[in-house]
DNA sequence: TTTCAGGATGACGTTAACGTCAACATAGCT
DNA sequence: AGCTATGTTGACGTTAACGTCATCCTGAAA
């Protein structure tokens, strides 16, 4: 089973890195002709407010292109409004989260020390997500042995180990 | 070279698991004679305000015994500090963290009923850890990827396999 | 006994991240 | 042309998590 599980693990590990090219592909995408969403379709989508769309346009986070004042958001709006809300979900703050956006398609980082910056800072917030995984870890083990410790005070079989 | 990164995970479970016993025994300790910390100490050793402390303290989330006024910081205490602040740089507000603190030696849990509550508990508790640790190997597999694309670009080496 | 530093208490200020509400513009339908 | 639904804008309110400042109290040193 424990091979089982690092099975498993390998499998996310694969299926997280397909899904990241195609993330970070989305932001190069050029979007001429791409699809286009609304803002009560993104709402949906995402499950925030119309408040929190034009809260994260009031701070750069996201700057769709406006058809006659209504604003159409592209395919890379999309994905970089996923990227705000699972670095949120993360514990970013926005002004973080600002920063970590401009390590995507800013397409223009011609200069080579644009790109150094870029490479820096992408190993540093590598370091800090490392540690963020570290500290779930830390949690997670505990509560597995609290979650343990009830089963056999209550007599029960052990969790499943999906 | 995989094997040697997943034996560095195993090494880290391990290490992980070994600590968290010692974390939720903390919380079991009868803290009579245990040693005790002054404010300013623990302060120093976590890096926060005696306002922050205090914060926590009408929170209900810290409520260490007084002598003379004085508030006296026992090892549980320090443990459960950690364990906050540890779940604040995962995300979580103070509230959820309350809830959280419930889940360790309350040790008013004889009741059957209790303890299945926090058999519930912390089972949910582990699938939002485990959900947030699904969105961090995104957000590093992401990150990786373009990490790899600068360093390509400027015709560097990969980053060390660490 | 004075003094004085360490800690407690209370009141108020502040910042981030939105919610809420009213007013307005516009697009589409009738 | 009129009506309605949808979207934008601005102003203000709100909550969480503290910071800051002034005040007070108390035990220990001088």
């Amino acid at each position: 089973m424990d091979i089982g599980h690092r099975t498993g693990l390998a499998q996310n590990q694969a299926a997280a890195n397909a899904a990241a090219r195609l993330v970070v592909a989305d932001h190069y995408s050029d979007d001429k002709t791409s699809e286009l969403f609304g803002v009560t379709e993104l709402c949906k989508a995402f499950d925030v407010t119309p408040r929190t769309l034009r809260f994260f346009l009031d701070k750069g986070l996201l700057s769709p292109r406006r058809i006659n004042g209504t604003r159409v958001y592209s395919r890379r709006d999309r994905a970089r409004l996923a990227l705000i809300l699972r670095a949120k979900a993360l514990g970013s703050s926005l002004a973080e989260i600002k920063q970590y956006l401009d390590m995507y398609g800013n397409e223009g980082e011609g200069q080579e020390q644009q790109a150094r910056y870029l490479l820096q800072r992408t190993d540093t917030a590598i370091a800090e997500l490392e540690q963020k995984r570290a500290h779930i870890e830390s949690s997670l083990a505990e509560l597995r042995i609290i979650n343990t410790q009830v089963r056999e005070h209550l007599g029960l079989e052990p969790r499943d180990t999906a």
